[in-house]
DNA sequence: GCTAGATGATAAGTATGCATATGATGCGAT
DNA sequence: ATCGCATCATATGCATACTTATCATCTAGC
């Protein structure tokens, strides 16, 4: 019927609407706290690894180090996070929560949980499962294939 | 072990890098068309329903009206898409695409199917069909949720 | 017909997300 | 020690995404 390509039923299409609905979910739930989904993972990766550098950070994090700077310096506004130069290494710049930063992700951690919870609620418990295997299969794939180049495809 | 919230296991978190990996995929199976996977949809859009205006269209493909414009301006740069003013209702612009659009659109289906298979390389066909049926009700579930309950649809 | 509210489109502002370039710094080889 | 290259951070530019506001236009209700 349609000459075009259902896009529709597309993988590539549906992962952008799940995302949609993750980030907007995620919106409502920490609505209040003026945090968004990076910032929160970024927040919450400080608290595991103080004094990290941003390029590590971004990595861990999955994002990239281009806007990882603005985004910090948001944390920074907000009196979240400190940055300060390494004495060793004066390129780098060594991040930490600051008490401020912390007392609120921890704060938020209910909220971010329930948004997570609120994703997923569409789906069984079974199904959540699954959902989650596949996903993470998924990316651990092609992360992967990215850093072996003759992978055998 | 972390007192922080595992992020890297949380859907939100999963479905943000699936979204990465994905497009990414998508920019590089279609690099030389200069397209990226929401103007593809709109062009595939357009081709099933030409003279949509830009609300009706922007919610086909699930994408938020402030934005669209932009984007259909970009189309309409590259001369893959011509706007012109409703004359029964003066507000509304409809839109049709080109013959070059149809043309150009027609010709990167090979490279966008290519980068659907590619983005679920990783799994088994089993899983991709598991996949596609999980995102799918995940996303039909929180629409109709969306939606009022009595609106049948 | 006229006006109040709804609707289509655009604008402005913020925040990712990515590619490329640039400057500062570190480091290895000579 | 210095040169060449790699690395860290930042800057720039483009393209989503979403929110709110504004303007023009349409339509309902009277």
């Amino acid at each position: 019927m349609a000459k075009s390509f259902n896009f529709q039923n597309a993988p590539g299409y549906l992962i952008r609407r799940a995302q949609q609905l993750a980030v907007a979910i995620f919106m409502e739930e920490t609505a209040g706290f003026d945090v968004t989904p990076v910032q929160f993972a970024i927040l919450n990766a400080l608290m595991d690894d103080p004094g990290e550098d941003q390029i590590t950070l971004s990595s861990r994090v999955a994002f990239d180090q281009a806007t990882f700077g603005s985004v910090i310096a948001r944390l920074e506004a907000k009196g979240w996070v400190q940055r300060q130069a390494d004495p060793l290494d004066k390129r780098r710049k060594l991040l930490w929560l600051t008490d401020e930063g912390e007392k609120t992700a921890l704060q938020m951690k209910r909220a971010v949980g329930q948004a997570q919870q609120r994703i997923l609620a569409p789906l069984e418990a079974a199904e959540r499962n699954q959902l989650h295997e596949l996903l993470s299969k998924l990316v651990a794939g092609h992360e992967s294939a990215k850093s072996q180049p003759d992978d055998g495809l």
